[in-house]
DNA sequence: AACCATACTTACATAAAAGTAAGTGACTTC
DNA sequence: GAAGTCACTTACTTTTATGTAAGTATGGTT
């Protein structure tokens, strides 16, 4: 490792480096994957079994068309799904989780549980 | 329950509210707590054992005070964790953890280490 | 008296995320 | 041939989140 290179690590404490983008955590780098409103409600629905577009969209009610499409498109980048498009009239498409996107799985688990158990306390309360 | 309730649920699934609030998924309540850029990263470190204001300014280089005041008030007043002002000159104020918001550990610890997993995949490609 | 430290607060500005609504294409059924 | 299905796209608007910079209070130190 050359001195300057060091001497910056030093300086900045310990960080992780890709390219143009700086972590202080790898909390962090979890949530350029699955941070925002939806990609982890997404994600969480595909581990459970591959899903077609509009079964997403009656699964997670709230959500537009646009920012379906674009947080599965999202979640395709960093290779967590995988889209298949059917040659069908009309177009059939399918969202898988890949073998990278599965590992996931204890993070969607361990969010699911604390949400539930949240829940239950406040519904408890007033 | 009454049947007009009853109605209500059937008509919109299996969804979860409190007060105003709907949720189709336990993910989506733990968003409302741990959700956006920096409640995470704070909770975390605060997770690893009491710590000031200036410390974690230390611990999270790029965030600023209005940041962390605000995120820090916000993981309060969802009771992750508690504040204690010592009457000191300087002031010292102590952020710790609280019973309920060392449940997110596994939480946390999941997005940590998928976090680094995923950074080292990253880093072996390009 | 001037300066230091800590932990903020405030007003304001910018950027990023999310939402709305309308439209597209290819083929099927009515 | 009009209407419907599905999975989008596009242009645009609104909302939410995040950031900047300056200021505050208390009292101790030089």
């Amino acid at each position: 490792m050359a001195i300057s290179e060091q001497q910056a690590k030093m300086a900045e404490g310990k960080r992780l480096v890709q390219g143009d983008k700086v972590y202080s955590t790898p909390i962090e780098v979890t949530l350029e994957v699955i941070g925002g409103k939806w990609k982890s409600v997404i994600a969480y629905h595909i581990i459970q079994g591959p899903q077609r577009f509009s079964e997403l969209k009656r699964l997670i009610p709230d959500i537009n068309e646009k920012m379906l499409t674009q947080q599965l498109r999202e979640l395709e980048r960093n290779e967590v799904i995988t889209r298949t498009v059917f040659a069908e009239v009309p177009p059939r498409v399918e969202y898988r989780i890949t073998e990278h996107g599965a590992s996931l799985q204890p993070v969607l688990e361990a969010m699911c549980l604390w949400g539930r158990g949240h829940w239950q306390q406040l519904a408890a309360k007033p």
